[in-house]
DNA sequence: CCAGTATATGTCCGATCCGACATAGTCGTC
DNA sequence: GACGACTATGTCGGATCGGACATATACTGG
């Protein structure tokens, strides 16, 4: 978000933050949900990359087509353990991974 | 392990493999504990930087001796999330955790 | 040797995770 | 606006994880 949104915003009346602070998390945390929706963000990218749907993702990992949303989701259910392996499962590499985790892409 | 010292094991009798072998794991499963043993291996390196011993340590990121011995040598007990978690809490950056991920340290 | 300190290993149980199922929402096409 | 294909959300039971404790082993100085 650019700061001329984020003022007008402000001027409306709106309070402009992230998820540290609204809920109060500390450092650590807000970076590790952020490393985690990173992993997830890259998760769809390599989906859609490929043309598939949820369904037929998730049956190739031998899992199901909601935890497959819920990981694409980085819902709190999720552990980094089934977005890494998932990951890899679906061809990525340790070195791509490491690049998502490091911001670089 | 460089190939002069591997033909000479060979040809005393061993066979050199690496966990992926030995244990017949496909190719996502040996690249996940190479990456878990990364992140152990730094944990250990950022831990001994400081000086510190794994008591310390541990009670620093409110967990025990015992369990932080286990992260130190990727246990099969503990799950990259505490890998992760535990750097992050010990200051690691993500850019940190990214790059070792990926090999590049 | 022994005491003291550090690290490793085994086990327990409460907490969290994950696959599965059901169901609800979304979007395009007819 | 009904249908189908896709995605999101809620829940549950079994599986795995994690802090704690006990105990074992390793190393060091006296």
């Amino acid at each position: 978000m650019d700061q001329n949104k984020e003022d007008r915003l402000e001027g409306a009346g709106w309070r402009v933050g992230n998820a540290e602070d609204f809920l109060e998390l500390t450092p650590e945390e807000a970076a590790f949900v952020e490393l985690k929706l990173a992993l997830a963000h890259f998760l769809r990218d390599v989906r859609m990359q490929q043309g598939w749907t949820q369904a037929q993702t998730a049956k190739r990992l031998g899992s199901s087509q909601s935890r497959f949303a819920k990981m694409e989701a980085a819902d709190a259910s999720v552990s980094v353990d089934l977005l890494v392996k998932s990951l890899l499962g679906l061809g990525a590499t340790r070195e791509q991974v490491g690049q998502v985790i490091a911001r670089a892409a």
